[in-house]
DNA sequence: TTGAAAGCGCTAACAA
DNA sequence: TTGTTAGCGCTTTCAA
């Protein structure tokens, strides 16, 4: 058993109340017994019972953190940051790996609220209604991270839909004219239906036609990369460039591609997103739309915090190519 | 505000003592009064707190994890096992990134303990003696994770001797004379010096000589492992392998030699260690000694939890060398 | 400047 | 089978 303010309070001849005070910085005592509870304090090792306090502040300084895969490359990062922040300002977090499973989702929801969070951060999944419902049922603030929803939660992203508009654009400008585009989960309407969009924006604006068998659907991971990079490339003889929609995937992609001994940039360009450590470590190293994920994982945190003062409102944050190794620029484009 | 339970009793016509009864199974009521509160309650969303229980029980149900980084693919790994175990027991996790910065780890070790958490591990880091002296007198469980200590502390961890031993002696067994090694930070007792034992060992067995430039040191990251291949070839002309001490690092070497156009595994063969995700989609793919991580995370969290009962010992975790394609078998044995 | 005491939401001993 | 009540360790009135 560790010591409580009780004991402190005797030791030091004082009441518990100043003890309290001193240990909150609240006025109401000589400088004189501040220094010997200090002591005593010291003496003793003494820590205050954060359980005990947060029943009576109804504040317990931790939040939560769902995310699909606490080891997945791109969470991971975004978590990073949110830890960091946390940490800045005295805030403890609670992760919650949901595995993309729903029930599971709503498990840790119900946990994180019995332990009373001060807030929630949902990071890069589908937002449903049952979550949706839930968090209202147990009013606390939430901020959506990389993903966003129909309700009005603020959320913090980039612009999907113009990110990939500029990536597929930096292909164009470099003189690629057939490009296929890995992109995600077919229908997700998050990360794969606004890419899309954007995709086929930038092939308009100059005029080509958009094809459908250029257009693969992974899953965002490696294995998935390699499976759509081997569907485009049978189905497409004159591609020389492809988009792909996680840096996972153009490492799959890249692999497939070594493996057949397709190479990269000179055959193939492979543009990647995210800007993950895999990228940084792609063989040739892949040049990809950057997010800056560790902000974002920033950000939401001070955003949750600020939300009891000001309401904050969603935000789109800036993206931007990371040039690298595997973009190659076409010369002849006569060809057209 | 939520409800209490108090309001819970007021409503169902019953003492707070019944609600708490049956909200903890416990026996002292008909089997009406039962159903009668269970619907009182789900019709007026009542949650438990679980911070007033917190007060009453000590125990809280979470644990905290101190890793230097969240986003290491490596400590992530670990942590989605810990994670996945916690919530199998139904305790939620507390996630601390220590940056390798004592001040910030004794920092969280104080927050942990103000915060109550049923127990703590410690992922892959040098364990202080200061976190040493925090811990004991918070009186609470820890279990160190691919890390031990000169303390009486359970660990869980593969025996880097034997692995980096068997890795050595994979390459030897193929034919492989002229070895170089990329180790970890220099003079880290726990992941650089048995290793290197391991690696020295496996060589005397086999008769030649250790030679002290065919050994560099990194940091187990991306980068060094790049700086330390260029070193390593540098300095040896002869050089047919490479045994890296992280996959990471051999991923760094991977990619030097590609800059370099040297052929992996035609020329320099590469073996990792850790079997983490870069090692699949490394080009080409790595062969690496492969730790249980995750196993490794989960038992960790079964471990802590048990100490309560009996009294668990430390554990050594199997390790197994993955076969992929960076070692490349050398026929013409006669050379030597 | 200080202390006594109520109470946060819950559990558990004791009584009925 | 049920209720009353005393705390868990702390903060916060209120009174001195």
């Amino acid at each position: 058993m560790s010591y409580t303010i009780k004991d402190v309070a005797q030791k030091a001849n004082v009441s518990v109340a100043t003890v309290s005070r001193i240990l909150n910085n609240l006025p109401g005592y000589s400088e004189k017994t501040k220094e010997k509870v200090l002591q005593v304090i010291a003496e003793m090792g003494y820590q205050p019972n954060a359980i005990a306090r947060g029943l009576i502040n109804k504040k317990t300084k931790t939040l939560g953190v769902l995310l699909p895969a606490v080891s997945d490359t791109f969470a991971s990062v975004v978590l990073s940051g949110i830890e960091d922040m946390a940490h800045e300002l005295d805030y403890s977090v609670m992760v919650c790996n949901t595995d993309k499973d729903g029930k599971r989702t709503m498990k840790y929801l119900q946990a994180l609220r019995e332990k009373q969070v001060d807030g929630i951060v949902f990071v890069s999944e589908f937002f449903k209604e049952e979550y949706y419902n839930a968090i209202i049922a147990m009013n606390l603030p939430v901020v959506l991270v990389s993903t966003k929803s129909q309700y009005d939660i603020p959320f913090i992203k980039v612009d999907d839909r113009e990110a990939v508009f500029d990536g597929v654009n930096y292909l164009l400008e470099r003189g690629h004219r057939s490009i296929g585009m890995i992109a995600g989960t077919k229908g997700d309407p998050i990360a794969t239906l606004p890419r899309i969009e954007g995709y086929k924006r930038a092939l308009k604006e100059k005029e080509i036609p958009v094809d459908k068998r250029k257009i693969a659907f992974g899953d965002f991971g490696f294995e998935s990369g390699i499976t759509a990079a081997k569907e485009l490339l049978d189905q497409n003889e004159d591609l020389t460039a492809i988009f792909c929609s996680s840096d996972e995937m153009a490492a799959g992609a890249l692999s497939y591609l070594y493996r057949m001994s397709i190479r990269v940039p000179d055959q193939i360009s492979i543009i990647g997103y995210d800007n993950t450590k895999v990228a940084e470590m792609a063989i040739p190293p892949l040049t990809t739309v950057g997010q800056p994920l560790y902000e974002m994982g920033k950000s939401a945190v001070k955003m949750l915090l600020d939300r009891e003062t000001a309401e904050q409102k969603s935000v789109f944050m800036p993206h931007h190519i990371v040039e690298r190794e595997t973009v190659k620029v076409i010369e002849n484009k006569e060809t057209e």
